[in-house]
DNA sequence: AGCACGCCGACT
DNA sequence: GTCGGCGTGCTC
């Protein structure tokens, strides 16, 4: 090998380092003699007059050296591995978030760096028995002497003795103190036997296996209708992994509610796998960051944050209902985790499953142009049919009042309905995605509207907790007993329907039905959510009302009427996707419903009977609602055959969000092939105080918009009170 | 993200 | 006369 100069010879004198701060980019800190640091070590620096970590990134930028101040330490060898940094890059240069904040998603427990030292544990030592001992302290060694080492908590509670015993005896050397590794996870076993598999799904399942098994980066949508039986299929993919050796990552939207899930898993393989979601914390949060760093946690379910774990060797990716919008990380770092976890495969060479009932267009688009391969299961398994789905014209049906209340939302054909279920002694759900008691509330005497002080839009009235709550900010107010524009008293009316308000009606009509209301803000946590599903299940309820939670993941048994109190209620505003996702909503309460022996029907009230999306959801046409879409989509230039970013600046006051708008339109770039829609105010245009304006950025599909938003908001210098945030894919148009 | 610096209101 | 509010700016 030739010499090479003085650059490889010498030791470097600085290196470049990311710091998990929304910082533009590294920071150059000088090696100090005699240390050894390379890319992926976790270091720490100081900054300013404190210290931070810091990950050591590559070459230093070129820092003039009297400017930089030496590395004090490395933390962690190695800990951040060359495809963790691809990816943090990867992800920071395409959402145009600072690296430093994504490296921030990937060092979330900065504690889990330093190795676990186990609680120290008491056990009887060598020393021998001096002749004099007090009782208690007898007694304690006494319960000692069968060798076992308890935590000293323990051992003085057993004994029955106080902490200042086992103290003592500690202090004597008659108790010694050991520290035992902890204990590694017990692994799940790829060669359980699984469930037999119906002839579509071996063949899917043999797919997935294969992508696995071929070591290369690949995509598979995995297509069926609820109850097809995806998550058999896609379990022997992580079984093949397991067998590999190699880490499984599997997404889900909303983990907090995946119980069934969990008991699924736990069933297939005879272990748990390691969860991991914003609500674990402290020491589990620790112990399972460092597991899935050393390999020992094999099969990680998780939250979109789960991407960012430092696996050792992932070998497979599984995003589940990978149409859902909680994919999408709407604040902070905006990503969408679907399409991060496809980047996360490509880097890594291996193989992602997207599964879904009713996937997103833009899986079903790379699916067309033949970069995703697909699998698709046909039939309900076990036999179960698909419900029949029918629409209940709410101008030739409307509901007739009920005696004592105000309106009603209920038409003849779903009470109907709902009477022959009750009498059938089966199970009916009524759909509405509207939490609280009414979404709205005026005073009858002026008209005044009760709008958030912080935000535009409505305070909803939740009957049940005496408050009315704005949905956007977390505000609430008790409901004023006086107008507060024209001091009228009692003047208030409720104007619409939220599923406390539908309990209601349906208390009056069924007053004899045992009924349940679930929405989020009714239950406590995942626990109470699950205790509901197994009233269920046991056939405790007879009617239950909730919102979107009740869309996902339960099937019940006796459930054999589905209504939805409002099919249109989705499709209201000029969101791209409010048809798409009031198509994948309402197809996935309809699949709640029915069995083999009772096939469950799906009663859809709408004003709208005409509407493509209510058309195909009647006729349980995807294929035509796809059609309608993609045509609709296609012409416009909108995702997924073209591309969409978003820019919102906020600011305290009107004038200076107008302002910064105003400046920012200035430089805006002008491209024949680019189109810039605004600004306009955000669709909330006052959200927590702040005054929202929007840009909308449209390129076509072969045109990435980053280097054009880069160099666009490069020029632009807006004042420190406006905030400026980049949503590159938007999916919320809030 | 911290942390300091800096310029305007209510207190010992 | 100070203590302290959080707007603004910087950290290799």
């Amino acid at each position: 090998m030739p010499e090479s100069p003085t650059t490889e010879t010498a030791a470097p004198h600085a290196v470049a380092v990311l710091l998990p701060l929304p910082l533009a980019g590294t920071y150059d800190y000088a090696v100090p003699a005699g240390l050894a640091v390379a890319p992926g070590d976790v270091v720490r620096v100081p900054l300013g007059r404190r210290e931070s970590l810091g990950v050591v990134w590559g070459a230093a930028e070129g820092i003039a050296a009297a400017r930089l101040k030496p590395i004090a330490e490395v933390v962690a060898t190695g800990a951040v591995g060359e495809l963790a940094r691809r990816f943090v890059d990867w992800v920071a240069g395409y959402t145009l978030a600072p690296p430093g904040a994504v490296l921030r998603m990937a060092l979330s427990v900065p504690a889990a760096l330093v190795p676990e030292v186990p609680p120290p544990l008491l056990r009887r030592s060598a020393e021998p028995l001096p002749e004099k001992l007090t009782a208690a302290r007898r007694k304690l060694l006494d319960y000692a002497a069968d060798g076992f080492a308890r935590p000293a908590g323990e051992l003085a509670r057993e004994a029955g003795v106080g902490a200042g015993v086992v103290k003592g005896l500690l202090d004597l050397g008659l108790l010694e103190q050991v520290r035992l590794p902890p204990r590694p996870p017990r692994q799940p076993d790829p060669e359980t036997p699984g469930p037999t598999l119906s002839p579509a799904q071996g063949e899917a399942a043999a797919a997935l296996v294969a992508a696995v098994e071929a070591r290369a980066f690949s995509a598979t949508l995995l297509d069926g209708v609820t109850g097809s039986g995806k998550t058999e299929v896609y379990l022997e993919a992580v079984a093949a992994a397991l067998r590999q050796g190699r880490q499984v990552l599997v997404l889900l939207p909303e983990i907090a509610l995946s119980a069934q899930w969990l008991a699924r898993f736990a069933q297939r393989f005879g272990a748990p796998p390691a969860v991991w979601h914003s609500e674990i914390g402290g020491l589990l949060r620790r112990r399972t960051w460092r597991q899935v760093a050393a390999g020992e946690a094999r099969v990680v379910v998780g939250a979109r944050s789960a991407l960012f774990l430092p696996y050792r060797d992932l070998g497979l990716i599984v995003v589940d209902e990978e149409h859902e919008a909680a994919f999408k990380q709407e604040d902070g770092v905006i990503y969408h985790a679907r399409d991060m976890a496809v980047v996360r495969a490509h880097l890594g060479q291996i193989p992602i499953a997207l599964v879904s009932a009713t996937p997103s267009l833009e899986t079903l688009a790379n699916v067309e142009a033949g970069r995703y391969g697909a699998l698709h299961l046909p039939e309900r398994h076990g036999a179960a049919t698909l419900p029949a789905t029918s629409l209940v014209d709410l101008r030739r049906h409307p509901p007739p009042r009920v005696a004592g209340l105000g309106q009603s939302w209920l038409s003849p054909p779903l009470r109907t309905a709902l009477a022959e279920t009750l009498a059938a002694g089966e199970q009916a759900l009524l759909f509405l995605n509207r939490r609280g008691y009414a979404p709205l509330t005026l005073c009858r005497a002026c008209g005044h509207r009760l709008q958030c002080p912080n935000c535009t839009a409505w305070l909803v009235e939740h009957r049940l907790q005496g408050r009315l709550q704005c949905h956007h900010c977390g505000y609430t107010a008790r409901l004023p007993r006086t107008c507060p524009a024209c001091a009228a008293e009692e003047s208030f009316a409720p104007c619409g329907p939220g599923v406390e308000r539908l309990a209601e009606e349906l208390t009056a009509l069924f007053p004899q039905a045992r009924q349940a209301v679930l929405s989020s803000d009714l239950i406590a946590g995942p626990s109470q959510a699950q205790a509901l599903v197994e009233a269920m299940e046991r056939r405790e309820i007879d009617l239950l009302v909730g919102t979107q939670i009740v869309a996902k993941g339960h099937h019940f048994p006796h459930l054999t009427l589905v209504g939805v109190v409002d099919g249109d209620l989705g499709l209201v505003g000029g969101d791209l996707r409010a048809g798409e996702r009031t198509f994948q909503l309402l197809s996935q309460v309809a699949g709640r419903a029915g069995r083999a022996e009772a096939p469950g029907r799906v009663l859809i009230q709408t004003s709208d009977p005409g509407h493509p999306v209510m058309r195909a959801l009647a006729a349980q046409d995807r294929a035509a609602f796809l059609a309608a879409e993609r045509a609709t989509r296609q012409a416009g230039g909108w995702p997924p055959y073209g591309r969409l970013a978003a820019i919102i600046v906020a600011a305290p006051d009107a004038g200076r969000a107008d302002e910064a708008a105003r400046a920012l339109s200035r430089a805006a770039p002008r491209e024949r092939a680019v189109t810039i829609l605004g600004p306009a105010p955000a669709p909330l245009a006052i959200l927590r105080g702040w005054h929202r304006r929007r840009f909308l950025v449209k390129t076509p599909k072969d045109l990435l918009p980053q280097p054009l938003l880069r160099g666009w908001l490069a020029k632009v210098k807006l004042p420190a009170a406006v905030r400026l945030q980049v949503d590159v894919d938007p999916y919320s148009f809030l």
